[in-house]
DNA sequence: TAAACATATAACCATAAGTTGATATGTGAT
DNA sequence: ATCACATATCAACTTATGGTTATATGTTTA
């Protein structure tokens, strides 16, 4: 009972099913879901965690930045459980909308050519995020 | 999301994973679910609304009892989420001591012959419930 | 080594959720 | 109509969770 549990208690928020959803297409730093979701770094890093924990995610140091992704390595229950939770909440709005920011917030990186947080803030500025 | 996430936050409580497990296999009525769970008659009820106001069940009132089932009717991402839960649930040992309580719980009712307080009341006693 | 930076953790507060005991509602029986 | 019974709801309390600010950790660069 314990895991399942864990597991559905990390994805019963809307913030974490947000990160999920985002991170069901490629891994990403944590300045970059910052910015597309609108949030504070720790509480990005405080959900992160959490979904670490469940065995959601997994994180990879590239020098300063964290990058995570999704844990391929779930058992078969788990793992349905994700997939069905990922393609249910990809028909939502807020989904679309999410998508669309990240889409935009990459290619406002391209412009420094890096994940960096000078360009970040520019961008969550222009998104009229604090 | 807010469909998902309601029907999450439903599932993400150990209560109500027990009940939802254990209507799995048939519809029940409150005081049955009380015995397997040992837990008190409001908070069974409180659980059962939460989980029907996420679609997640139905309910059906027989006389003075009131039966509870699974809700057949779910949008397609939602049954295969409770279906993976229940999967995954099931396997646990927990499941399986509910499963023997519940059984022994029917077997202790046939003596009455039908679903009565009174024969509830002894069998908790029995397993050491107040 | 120091400074800058990305992320993590700690301390704290506000709010939501779980839990309980008392009471209300609805139904069947007398 | 009244009573007993099964379930629902309410008020109160406790605990868990989401969220913020300040600070610590680990990494790169100068």
């Amino acid at each position: 009972m314990e895991n399942m549990l864990k597991l559905l208690k990390a994805l019963s928020d809307g913030a974490r099913l947000r990160i999920l959803m985002l991170l069901s297409s490629r891994e990403l730093c944590v300045c970059q879901l910052m910015a597309v979701l609108c949030i504070s770094q720790p509480l990005v890093s405080k959900n992160l965690n959490i979904m670490k924990n469940a065995g959601l995610i997994r994180s990879r140091r590239d020098g300063k930045l964290m990058f995570y992704s999704i844990n391929r390595a779930l058992e078969r229950n788990g793992a349905a459980l994700v997939k069905s939770v990922i393609k249910g909440f990809k028909s939502s709005p807020e989904a679309a909308m999410d998508l669309e920011a990240l889409s935009e917030c990459t290619e406002f990186q391209k412009k420094t050519g890096r994940c960096d947080m000078e360009t970040l803030k520019k961008f969550l500025k222009e998104r009229g995020c604090r």
